[in-house]
DNA sequence: GGCCAGGCTGAAG
DNA sequence: CTTCAGCCTGGC
């Protein structure tokens, strides 16, 4: 661990960790996490209220963590801008302070979530984690070797038996489509930063088994889109929970970052009993 | 063994 | 345009 560094913003990191955002984060033991995106690896730790000790320089946290941690953005404002608008929200707010919504690798996020559909987090990790260790580049740390989330490119040679080896079942097809189509550029995933939230969900709709839920979670978690809000199952059930009536219109360009508050409260909060 | 899990597709109404 | 069965696979 070479920096220490204070943070003064909402920052939980298991509440991040548990929130089925991100599929690579793990803990170490010892309250140590570990974050992967695009080729870049963080240990970071919580030493004490507020401060925490990790593995990169200041100048690599600066420049790539507080990005994906989306630093930019006060989370503390959120909750207080969010706060008093809806009872069921103020629960969920309550209950999930401290999460953030990671700006993840697009291309990570999008086959990640094409995996996810009809899958468990734990069983969504195991392919996530299959296919990075059959094709993804080896990185040595301080702590352990491991791999990167491979590139389209270095998946274009993978046959739909192997990445089914990873455990994609019916989903083969749908990862294979997005492979051959992003490694030819069609659609070219860095050019969709440029686009509408609206264009960009149709565009990544273009690849087979991306529907509008996935497409929404790429937007979110993988383009920094925070009015973008997925509607799965378990938002669903929050839904109608608020009497059928979506709440999410109430808070616009951060309808997105609310659902991540419900959703981790669905999902570890309310009905615990049901899933952990 | 049966059922369901962070959806999507294609076919039928 | 809307509804709905079926889908790989793992875990209870």
């Amino acid at each position: 661990m070479a920096e220490l560094l204070e943070i003064k913003d909402d920052f939980d990191l298991e509440k991040i960790a548990r929130s089925g955002q991100c599929f690579r984060v793990r803990n170490l033991g010892d309250e140590t996490w570990r974050f992967v995106t695009r080729e870049h690896v963080l240990y970071i730790k919580e030493t004490e209220n507020r401060r925490f000790s990790v593995s990169c320089t200041s100048e690599e946290w600066n420049r790539v963590w507080s990005r994906y941690f989306d630093f930019g953005r006060s989370y503390a404002e959120i909750v207080k801008r969010a706060a008093g608008l809806h009872p069921f929200i103020d629960e969920a707010m309550d209950f999930s302070r401290g999460l953030r919504v990671l700006r993840q690798d697009p291309w990570e996020t999008l086959v990640s979530f094409i995996i996810s559909q009809r899958k468990t987090i734990p069983a969504i990790m195991k392919s996530v984690e299959a296919m990075a260790g059959r094709y993804g580049t080896p990185v040595e740390t301080e702590y352990e070797t491991l791999r990167l989330f491979p590139s389209s490119e270095a998946l274009v040679l993978a046959s739909a038996e192997d990445l089914a080896a990873c455990g994609l079942g019916y989903r083969t097809p749908y990862v294979m489509d997005a492979v051959q189509k992003v490694a030819s550029g069609k659609p070219d995933l860095n050019e969709l930063e440029k686009n509408s939230d609206d264009e960009l969900l149709s565009a990544l709709m273009t690849i087979r088994g991306v529907g509008i839920k996935v497409a929404r979670c790429t937007a979110l978690f993988g383009y920094g889109r925070m009015a973008s809000v997925p509607i799965d199952v378990w938002i669903s059930r929050a839904i109608e929970e608020c009497g059928g009536e979506s709440p999410f219109g109430l808070f616009g360009e951060d309808a997105g970052i609310i659902q991540q508050y419900v959703f981790n409260y669905m999902i570890h909060g309310k009905d615990r009993n049901k899933a952990d």
